[in-house]
DNA sequence: CGATAAAATAGAACAGTGTTCGATAAATCG
DNA sequence: CGATTTATCGAACACTGTTCTATTTTATCG
């Protein structure tokens, strides 16, 4: 009755002499599976038969290892920062601010060219080991600035929302149109600056500063500035 | 979910005067209704049979004045930041990292208890004309520190990503079980500091140190703190 | 071994969704 | 008044997540 949504493997699926009638499928292969289809084509076409379809088998088979869409799109995306846990594994040794930020930018390069990804990272730590071994992560580093608790647990949550924020604004779901194909995302873009140049100069004059900027710009390097903000202000705090 | 009057013969011209046998909407009206369910029941709950039924009509009639219903949580979204511009429409005069303080506070108290909000907030800024204008008022703030235009574009984009994200990450949509009303909030946030303190401390050693804090924190104390991390980095690179 | 229980798989059906279509009523205007 | 535009609405379509039940495969154990 119960699914094994926890971590638990079921037991080894691969043997057998005897021709297969039935699929057979493990947690790994449907996260796995569901990953592909979300990077492929996002959050709106990752639906149960697409992915019961890619796995070779029935719809219901599926609800054996999951509870239901949403615990798939949170052990989904917690399988992805899993990988974010491998790259960062060694740090911790350095200036705490500087291992601060080599985290949060591994964790934003996994994020931004994810766009599913952005709306299920860190939502049900629950069930998301991963994500909360990354909260865990980030907040060890913090720990070693020598706040208080309080303190320390509110920048840490500061990072966090502004990493996952950042990242799940720049990482938006494009228009159907652009994922479509039926317009390319720099047609797309252009269009955009476009009406943005076309806003009143006297009434806007932020956007039209900035819009030269905004047309070029990278989003790696606009995250990481904006890091680097925060990190100033808490390296402030912690040396005070 | 009948027609206000005479539905019994729709085709009826009523003698002396004329009966009204279809409802009548506007955009404005549809907008409101959706954000009255929105915030009765959360974005699941925007269906748009339910619109339908609570303004009296057919769903087609919804697709008059909205493409679909992406677009009406757009517009519903935007409609509620139409409030923060106002509340915030005499802002400007004072210490700029002030008034920028000012903005995002109003800004995170509109989203704080509307969970729905934080994820339809500043998307689609070509159809959300005051998300546009809300940008534009934070991003006059940044300006008055006379830094570069490309300095101007990344502090504005980390100051709106830090309230976006940080506000949508604790307006979370609570599951659905809290949201039935079969289990209460407490409850609910008992279960998970339960579990949170049942992990191993060598382990989780920051989270066992936040826990307490964790349990019995305020968010709107936790988001400030944390966004005067961001500014006092802002006031730095300000002043250099 | 073989029988019995448990773990997995799957087809079909259910209730609900967003959206489109065509008909039609109401408002507008010449 | 008639003609045209604006607005409303029921019905239908294609699709969704989910559950039910039956069935197959695997594990357990005397």
């Amino acid at each position: 009755m119960a699914a094994p949504t926890g971590q638990g493997a079921p037991t080894s699926p691969a043997r057998g002499r005897r021709v297969r009638s039935r699929a057979s499928h493990s947690l790994e292969s449907v996260l796995a599976g569901a990953v592909e289809i979300l990077d492929e084509s996002g959050a709106q076409g990752l639906t149960i038969r697409a992915l019961a379809a890619r796995l070779g088998g029935g719809n219901a088979s599926v609800y054996w290892y999951v509870s239901g869409r949403e615990e798939l799109l949170d052990l989904a995306a917690d399988s992805v920062l899993g990988g974010v846990l491998e790259t960062t594994a060694d740090v911790g040794s350095g200036d705490p601010i500087d291992d601060l930020r080599t985290i949060s930018v591994a964790m934003f390069d996994a994020i931004a060219d994810r766009p599913w990804l952005g709306a299920y990272v860190l939502r049900q730590t629950a069930r998301q080991i991963h994500s909360l071994r990354l909260y865990e992560r980030i907040g060890q580093q913090v720990m070693r600035l020598g706040l208080t608790p309080r303190q320390t647990f509110h920048a840490t949550s500061a990072v966090v929302g502004y990493v996952t924020g950042t990242a799940a604004d720049m990482g938006q779901e494009p228009p159907e149109v652009v994922v479509s194909g039926a317009v390319s995302r720099e047609e797309y873009l252009a269009e955009a600056t476009a009406q943005w140049r076309a806003l009143d100069p006297d009434e806007f004059p932020y956007i039209h500063l900035i819009i030269d900027e905004f047309a070029g710009h990278d989003d790696r390097d606009q995250f990481i500035d904006g890091l680097d903000l925060l990190l100033a202000g808490l390296r402030l705090r912690a040396n005070r």
